[in-house]
DNA sequence: CGTGTTTGACCGGCGC
DNA sequence: GCGCCGGTCAAACACG
């Protein structure tokens, strides 16, 4: 937390001594060519000498003196060198033995055989905020030993995505899980994205656990929800289309593409228009790309990949036990679905064939900013099962059928405003007994505009804080330049794992926990414009850019203006 | 002619 | 075993 900052303010604090180091330094050079010059000089111009002993002596022992002068400061900065360097050194190392006291713990959890979700997976509940059944957790996570101050009701809002004792991440791993009303509710919600009832809890439970989380992590699914006009999303890869299906409940015909920019892609996607909204075009992306990709198409893929990765590590970063639910607004402004089962469907979307596949949605549609349960829309028009942990992370923007040129310019969601109630860490973590949702409505962007930077980075701070597997998905990509070395092992599963075992929030936290200070921004800026330049794979689940820079409307709707004073 | 799309056939999984 | 369904294949077709 704090100190994952401070090591960041550290370092900002480094690099300015180091310039101002750099500047001394070259004051001193030009200092001493100075005397250099006028010591060439002396020896060259005999009319000088002439002119009297007694005054070149005394310049040359004022020189001399100054040039004595030159070499202690010359000393000096390299004695402060040394030491900023050995400041540095040890903060990385505290960083790294942060990293690595985090990285066990995770993975003893993760592989604690009581919740073994290979095996039963079935409903993976994603769960942070206030439930019905056990509020007293939620006091104690949302009301931490003492909250008198907006700022400390921030930082004990982040505490909740960061305190394993108080944030519910949960996995609850129910035996017997009966879908049935979820299914109901959701075939009903939306027959664009009917996707046939679980039936897949045999398949599941038979088997393989190993083999089975792997395919997951590989067959990882993330459905794309956006207002788009044209007959696909311009995600800037090549595709081409090699079957069109009417799927059942839906008129408008479901059209699988595969990517052809390497002959052997696995990459394939499925584009179906809502059934609901025919401005709603539903992408299902399904697979890595094995081959560089076009910058145009590295947002779009990187922020799918992210979000499988998000998918994936929250269900393995999961507890089980704590169950349940729901959703109350807290004092951070991050939006907690209000207890509305109804509604609250969840987003996975299950596919009778391929019932191994989680699913992640982002929703890039529009959404009134309004509304407190800023998700109807989207609870509404998924499909539940119970199966695998479904995340839907929600871009609501106020504008449409801006997708395909974002994503056709490689800056996606440039002039896309990006309405901070819904984004501004938003985040709606419900869980149902059968149910169970996760919206992040936070991203950040890294090449947007400076007037949102802030509010971007706020946001981002914040989402990050909040959210365990939003972390992990970060962590996982910064795992992977960490020191700007290759970390061991790491293509795909090494740098997830550890990313899953990153604290992320660590640093954000921080950020929040000074208000987003000029220097908590700077370090959230940081660390996402490092992201933003890594160098990255395309296989793994990582971020080749950042992902879907989202813009952010300065409009600060009343749910969250508690949030923007905490943050001003 | 090469590339991409269309579209009916086919396959496999699942439920009954 | 049968039918349903999603997903894929591949021949035919369209287009530049």
């Amino acid at each position: 937390m704090p100190s994952s900052c401070g090591e960041a303010k550290e370092e900002k604090r480094f690099e300015s001594t180091c310039n101002h180091e750099n500047q001394e330094a070259r004051q001193g050079k030009s200092r001493r060519e100075i005397l250099l010059e006028m010591g060439s000089l002396n020896q060259s111009s005999p009319q000088y000498m002439a002119s009297g002993n007694v005054k070149k002596e005394n310049e040359l022992e004022s020189a001399k003196a100054e040039m004595g002068e030159v070499k202690e400061e010359n000393e000096r900065l390299k004695m402060m060198l040394q030491q900023i360097e050995k400041d540095y050194q040890s903060l990385q190392l505290r960083f790294f033995d942060i990293i690595k006291q985090e990285t066990p713990n995770n993975f003893t959890e993760s592989s604690t055989p009581s919740h073994d979700e290979t095996e039963e997976p079935e409903l993976v509940s994603l769960c942070l905020g206030r439930s019905p059944t056990e509020p007293k957790k939620e006091e104690k996570a949302s009301n931490p030993t003492k909250i008198s101050t907006k700022d400390e009701e921030w930082k004990a809002s982040l505490s909740l995505g960061w305190d394993s004792n108080k944030f519910q991440l949960s996995t609850e791993i129910v035996s017997d899980p009966s879908p049935e009303t979820s299914l109901e509710e959701t075939k009903q919600a939306e027959a664009g994205e009917t996707w046939p009832p679980s039936k897949t809890l045999k398949t599941m439970r038979n088997g393989d656990d190993e083999v089975s989380q792997q395919t997951h992590v590989k067959r990882a699914r993330v459905s794309v929800r956006a207002r788009c006009e044209t007959p696909t999303l311009n995600d800037g890869c090549q595709w081409r289309k090699y079957g069109q299906k009417i799927a059942k409940g839906n008129p408008c015909p479901r059209a699988y593409y595969r990517c052809t920019v390497a002959p052997d892609c696995p990459v394939r996607k499925q584009v179906q228009r809502c059934a609901e909204d025919t401005s709603i075009l539903i992408t299902t992306y399904e697979g890595n790309h094995n081959h560089p990709l076009p910058v145009t198409a590295t947002a779009m893929a990187s922020t799918t990949s992210a979000a499988a990765s998000m998918l994936l590590s929250s269900s393995s970063m999961s507890k089980p036990g704590l169950g349940s639910t729901a959703a109350a607004p807290v004092p951070n402004g991050l939006h907690f679905n209000p207890l509305d089962n109804s509604r609250a469907k969840q987003f996975y979307l299950p596919n009778s064939s391929s019932p191994l596949f989680p699913t992640v949605t982002l929703d890039l549609t529009t959404s009134p900013p309004t509304s407190s349960t800023p998700f109807n829309r989207l609870s509404s028009s998924f499909a539940s099962n119970p199966r695998f942990p479904s995340t839907s992370l929600s871009f609501s923007s106020s504008q449409s059928n801006i997708l395909p040129t974002a994503w056709g310019n490689g800056y996606p969601f440039n002039s896309v405003p990006y309405n901070k109630t819904h984004t501004g860490g938003s985040l709606n973590m419900g869980k149902q007994s059968q149910e169970q949702q996760l919206s992040y409505q936070s991203y950040l962007e890294k090449y947007h505009q400076a007037s949102s930077q802030e509010t971007l980075t706020d946001n981002l701070a914040k989402a990050i804080a909040s959210d365990a597997s939003f972390r992990s998905m970060i962590a996982a990509t910064i795992s992977s330049m960490v020191g700007g070395r290759p970390t061991p092992g790491t293509n795909q599963g090494g740098g997830e794992r550890l990313g899953q075992n990153m604290k992320l929030g660590e640093p954000i936290q921080a950020v929040s926990t000074d208000s987003l200070t000029q220097n908590g921004k700077a370090c959230a800026s940081s660390y996402f414009n490092r992201l933003a330049s890594s160098p990255s794979q395309t296989s793994g689940l990582m971020l080749l850019q950042p992902p879907l820079p989202l813009s952010i409307s300065k409009s600060t709707p009343t749910s969250t203006s508690a949030i923007g004073d905490q943050i001003n």
